[in-house]
DNA sequence: TTTTACTTTCAGTAATTACTGAAAGTTTTA
DNA sequence: TAAAACTTTCAGTAATTACTGAAAGTAAAA
C-alpha cells in the first residue's frame, strides 16, 4: 500500500471513528491529517488536502486547539499560520479526556444533583432519587478511578500492581 | 419539583447526554423513562409519553434490547408486550462499555493493523507506522485499562489499593 | 494610510440522521 | 380457518447538524 492510500484511509477511519463518538467528523479528519503528516500545514493545505472550504478548515482548527490537540506554528518569512498536532498520543488521550470531562461530566452532574429536590411525597420519588443517587455514585466513581489509572499507568510501582489485574 | 417533572427533566438530560456520545436521542429518552418507571410499560405507553411514532417506539425498544439494557415482560392476562429496563447501574455501565466495545475498539484495532503494510520505501512512512502503532498500543491499554477499572470496583483488595491513588 | 495578505464570521444550504405512518407480517383466539 | 390483536418494516420526509463561500475583519508591509 503506497503511503498516500494509508493516509487517506487512516484520515477516512478517525473520521468515522471520531463521529460515532460524538466528534465532528471533519474535526476529526483535519485532526488525522495533521497527525499524519510530518511538516506544518496551512489552511490551504488542508483546504486543498481534503477538499473542505475556507470556512470549515478555519472552524475546525480553531476547536481543535480548543481541545489542545493542535498548535499555530509561525514559519518564518511566511505571514501564514501553519499548524501542527500533539503527536505523542498518550498526551492525545489524556487532553480528549480532560475536555470531555469538563464539558459533559461536569454538567451531567450538576443537574442530577438538582434533580434530587423531586417532592418526596410522591411514592414514585423514592425509587427516583435512589436511580439518581447511584447514577451520581457511579459517575463519581468512574471518573475518579479513570484518573487514579492514568496516573497508575504513569507510576512504575502502581503500573505493575494494576497489571496484575489484566 | 413534582415527581413529573423531574421525570421529564431526567428523560432530557439522559437523551441529550446520550446524543453527545453518539447514542440516539430517542432511544436514550425510551431508556431513561423505562429507568424512571416502577411498572412494565407497553409500547403504546412510550410512544404517549414521549411523543413518538409506534415505528420509533418499536425499533429503539430492539436496540435497548440488544443492547441488553431492557428486557421484555409479559403481564398475564394480555397479549401486549411490555418493557422493564436493567436498574442496576452498575450492570448498566457495564453493558454499555462491552457493547461499545465490541462495536467500535474491535473494528478500529482490525483497520489499525492492515494499515501498517504501508511500502517501507516511502520516507513519510516510517513516522505513519509509528504513530498506527503508538494508537494500538493506547487502545488496547485502555481497554485493559477500563476492563481493570472494572474489576477493581468489584475487588476489596484492588479497589483500596485503587483508592490509594486517588 | 493604503494596499496586500491573510483570518474570521455567518446566512444560506447541503448532507446526514432518525422519525412517521401505513402496509405487511405474525401470533393468538375463537 | 378466519378474524382480531398486536409487532415489524421501510419509503418518504422531517429534523438536525455541519459546510460553503463571500463579505467583513485584522494585521503587516509599503
Amino acid at each position: 500500500m503506497k503511503f498516500t492510500e494509508a493516509q487517506f484511509e487512516f484520515i477516512q477511519l478517525w473520521g468515522n471513528f471520531g463521529s460515532q463518538w460524538g466528534i465532528n467528523k471533519t474535526m476529526a479528519q483535519v485532526h488525522a491529517l495533521l497527525l499524519t503528516s510530518d511538516e506544518a500545514l496551512s489552511t490551504d493545505d488542508i483546504m486543498e488536502n481534503l477538499a473542505i472550504s475556507r470556512g470549515g478548515a478555519n472552524v475546525n482548527l480553531r476547536e481543535l486547539m480548543v481541545w489542545n490537540l493542535v498548535y499555530k506554528s509561525a514559519k518564518p518569512g511566511d505571514r501564514k499560520e501553519f499548524f501542527v498536532a500533539e503527536k505523542d498520543m498518550w498526551e492525545v488521550a489524556k487532553r480528549i479526556t480532560r475536555e470531555r470531562k469538563r464539558r459533559e461530566i461536569e454538567p451531567l452532574m450538576h443537574h442530577l444533583n438538582r434533580l434530587k429536590n423531586v417532592d418526596e411525597a410522591d411514592p414514585k420519588s423514592l425509587s427516583f432519587v435512589k436511580m439518581v443517587g447511584d447514577i451520581e455514585r457511579l459517575v463519581s466513581r468512574m471518573d475518579k478511578t479513570s484518573d487514579a489509572l492514568m496516573k497508575a499507568e504513569e507510576n512504575a510501582f502502581f503500573g505493575s500492581i494494576i497489571r496484575l489485574l489484566k
